[in-house]
DNA sequence: AAGTGGACCTGCTAGC
DNA sequence: TGCTAGCAGGTCCACT
């Protein structure tokens, strides 16, 4: 469920509320994609600072001890604020504090909620090394992304999903960012030219912004940590839609499988 | 080094 | 109505 926009508005319903909360308790389910790295009673009577966002992770730090809580929520995680309750079936993570307790629900479980001591050391370098640029970042150019790609025969789809250059998309803005820069998924990164690396650039930077002032995409069941569900998914353009018509020239929606993920396409108006 | 495919895990739905 | 196959928002790892 989570692209980016999902988790930065996950990060904005709950970051406030949290900063400078005092933990009292931590609750741990069935496990999760990593073991938590720390034992639970450590992080009690630490505080909770402000948390960030980096790709689709989320940071928690905390002081005392220092460090904090990497987070990913997998393909079926959400957060949740709330009262202290037990923790339900599909719970896994819970993280009590003297403003509320932040609930992680994960049915499949590719969710993670890793201690790191910072976010320069590992396990938190390790797992953030190699990504890709912020979709925001103002350093992010045509000609970065173009740097990033020029020597990769692997489709643009896949570059895009696996955050090379730029990260955020996951496979719906990829397939809706693709579609309005006019680019055929499947060809090869090496292919695009600088023109074409902007104009991607921008239509990244387009489909997330949009995904973020509506909300996020609700497919099943996402919503933030007060429970509000998006909106986007109303706005898709060719995610889920094949055999629809195009919305800019109504020629069928096409979907094909790239690396075992559905791809949606206008086989019309996106060009190799 | 780059590219590919499998792995993780559970729930829902379309189709028989 | 009930079973089954296929599919789902992500990403890491092992192998060629």
């Amino acid at each position: 469920m989570p692209e980016l926009p999902e988790v930065e508005i996950t990060r904005r319903s709950f970051a406030e509320a949290l900063d400078g909360a005092t933990v009292t308790g931590v609750q741990l389910g069935k496990p999760l994609r990593w073991p938590l790295g720390v034992p639970i009673a450590s992080l009690v009577g630490a505080t909770v600072g402000l948390a960030t966002r980096r790709a689709k992770y989320l940071w928690l730090p905390m002081s005392g001890p220092d460090g904090g809580l990497l987070l990913h929520l997998g393909m079926s995680g959400s957060l949740a604020l709330g009262e202290e309750r037990m923790l339900g079936p599909h719970q896994h993570f819970a993280l009590h504090t003297s403003r509320g307790s932040l609930v992680l629900t994960d049915p499949r479980r590719f969710g993670a909620v890793v201690w790191s001591a910072g976010l320069a050391v590992d396990p938190a370098r390790k797992l953030l090394a190699g990504l890709g640029a912020e979709p925001f970042d103002p350093a992010l150019t045509g000609a970065t992304l173009r740097a990033a790609w020029r020597k990769r025969r692997t489709p643009i789809k896949q570059l895009l999903l696996a955050g090379e250059g730029v990260v955020g998309a996951g496979n719906i803005y990829a397939c809706e960012a693709l579609w309005r820069a006019g680019i055929r998924p499947s060809t090869p990164g090496a292919r695009l030219s600088e023109a074409r690396c902007e104009r991607l650039r921008l239509a990244v930077r387009e489909v997330l912004g949009q995904a973020l002032a509506l909300g996020g995409s609700t497919l099943r069941d996402f919503s933030d940590a007060h429970g509000v569900a998006g909106a986007y998914q109303t706005q898709a353009a060719v995610y889920d839609r094949e055999g629809q018509p195009c919305p800019r020239c109504a020629a069928p929606i096409q979907r094909v499988v790239q690396a075992a993920r559905s791809t949606y396409f206008c086989a019309r108006c996106q060009r190799p």
